[in-house]
DNA sequence: TGTATTATTTTAAACAATAAAAAAATTTAT
DNA sequence: ATAAATTTTTTTATTGTTTAAAATAATACA
């Protein structure tokens, strides 16, 4: 994925900081920002977490990350891929896994819309992973 | 709704604060802590937030109540009907509505469990409400 | 009614995230 | 290439939400 030219595209700098957060989304999907800071600050040391969240923070309005926030846990954020795709999140160890949307209808219909215009539906699978659901 | 008989059913003692949480909840849906703290404090002017916060996690985990935490804002609460629905909220002003599951088959399947053993399906469908659709 | 348990109050603290402003880097236009 | 304008980063501080801990009070149970 040609980061560089995202940016570009979408008018923002190409800063090594973002790169670093762009890469480390890329390499380690679900992260929060504590742990994108530790993967962008073995690159560069001199980094610091807001650094970090200035940039989460306008990728997400501009639309190239996707954060998510389940209940309990911090924000966690990923590359916004051009699925539709949910996640599955483990209520045990916090584990959060993609799944992929088989049926694109009730992803974008509520049963009553009440008026809203409706832009995302966000779909959250809670249980346990195998891990957890053994012990 | 009988709230006592709840409570004792759950082995929870019956107190005046809970048992304001519970009408504070059953009067406004999709409170916030702070607002159910208001709420409560007109019946009993010595309580405090962290008792709201207790009987809330409390009653979360006995799942008497449902806890839904929207991304950019605080959790909100309401009690847990035998229902499946979900929730329409607005991206600008933060007003949450309920809207019913029209097919019970999405909200447990995710198209690959990877292993998870799912129990809830939590769904938030994204948008602007009919005033700030205008605006 | 007395004892054990549970809840509440109070005070403090943790945690996640945002705010603001100066310094540094990047981009744009010359 | 350079200067000016813009954007980003660093640094320091702060906010907002929620949890922690311990003493006090209330409730439940025998």
């Amino acid at each position: 994925m040609d980061f560089q030219r995202e940016l570009k595209s979408l008018n923002l700098s190409i800063t090594p900081v973002r790169l670093a957060v762009l890469e480390g989304l890329m390499h380690k999907p679900h992260s929060e920002a504590a742990q994108l800071f530790e993967i962008v600050q073995e690159k560069i040391q001199t980094t610091s977490i807001q650094a970090v969240y200035n940039n989460l923070n306008t990728l997400v309005e501009r639309g190239l990350v996707r954060e998510i926030k389940p209940k309990g846990m911090p924000s966690i954020y990923e590359i916004r891929k051009g699925d539709n795709h949910h996640h599955l999140v483990c209520r045990g160890c916090g584990n959060i896994q993609d799944t992929d949307c088989h049926d694109v209808a009730p992803c974008l219909a509520p049963s009553n819309a009440q008026g809203f215009r409706v832009d995302e539906t966000e779909i959250i699978f809670w249980g346990l992973c195998p891990k957890c659901k053994t012990s």
